[in-house]
DNA sequence: CCATGCGCTGAC
DNA sequence: GTCAGCGCATGG
């Protein structure tokens, strides 16, 4: 907050729904943006795990995983055809990547395929769009949210808010797949839910991600409003998650959704806690700046 | 080849 | 603020 207090997301909420106005601590004003739309602060959130961590476990190095960006050392703008230029930046081709991996490629993206800049993609780091974000090759597809193969796995997902149906709660959210939707008319995307949605093409990657165990990087868009740990412009790299399950509810819109549960890799925890978090919805490590 | 897709833009 | 509708990349 502008007074510089930190609270729990959870515990300021509740506060703010129980009518508060004002900072707990020192009585500040609280600014209606930050009442409706309060953000975490990443910084602290990093803090408070390294402390929490006392040993560390094996095959997870602290001081890698909370590497922070401060947007120095930004690369060039996407390119554009000059075609584009004339016809704007949604009908740009992608432009060059600058990693040297894979596109089915899992996992962190390290110095190694990183010569460019010779430092991987750090956690935490962040671009202007989606077509910037696939260039360093967090996220490959540019308009689709999971990247996979139905019959290998999932490398990656996008939370930008297109999918009424998601949950994010910082170190743990839930996902919903892809499909359901008509996308007749030439659409790339449309908020109506028309059909139900089947473990089949991108979900069914998902699907194999969980059975296999394999790490998924997780991008998070500004265009998703409602989730607090939304960064509040462009897109960021947050890192490594492992899916925990995936399993087909019924949707808000009437239609069933592939949903699927993924949680933060650095946090080490039993499947079980996650579950308890899910069911329990109880204070998590999250808190506010 | 065809279908899908959690973007993006200019126009209103 | 809302909206239609485009290239492109990718999977199948």
């Amino acid at each position: 907050m502008p007074c510089g207090h930190n609270f729990c997301l959870k515990c300021f909420e509740k506060w703010i729904k129980q009518g508060g106005h004002s900072c707990a601590k020192c009585r500040a004003s609280i600014p209606p943006k930050m009442k409706c739309q309060p953000r975490i602060n990443l910084a602290l959130v990093a803090a408070v795990r390294m402390a929490r961590s006392k040993s560390t476990p094996s095959g997870a190095d602290p001081s890698k995983a909370y590497n922070f960006v401060h947007n120095q050392n930004r690369p060039d703008k996407a390119y554009t055809t000059e075609r584009a230029k004339k016809a704007g930046k949604a009908n740009a081709a992608s432009g060059k990547i600058f990693v040297t991996i894979a596109p089915d490629h899992f996992g962190p993206i390290l110095a190694e395929n990183d010569p460019v800049r010779n430092q991987g993609v750090l956690v935490g780091e962040s671009w202007e769009d989606r077509l910037e974000c696939r260039q360093w090759g967090a996220h490959l597809p540019h308009v689709a949210g999971i990247a996979g193969q139905s019959e290998y796995g999932s490398q990656s997902v996008a939370l930008s808010g297109g999918y009424e149906d998601d949950e994010d709660h910082g170190e743990w959210f839930l996902y919903t797949g892809s499909g359901g939707r008509d996308l007749s008319g030439n659409k790339r995307t449309n908020k109506e839910q028309s059909f139900d949605q089947k473990f089949e093409k991108l979900n069914e990657a998902l699907r194999i991600s969980c059975k296999k165990g394999y790490p998924v990087r997780v991008v998070r868009s500004h265009k998703e409003k409602r989730s607090s740990y939304a960064p509040e412009s462009g897109v960021r790299y947050d890192g490594i998650y492992r899916i925990e399950r995936c399993w087909r509810k019924a949707g808000t819109q009437g239609f069933k959704v592939c949903d699927t549960c993924l949680f933060d890799a650095t946090m080490n925890l039993p499947h079980g806690l996650v579950k308890h978090m899910v069911t329990a919805q109880g204070h998590c490590l999250s808190y506010r700046s």
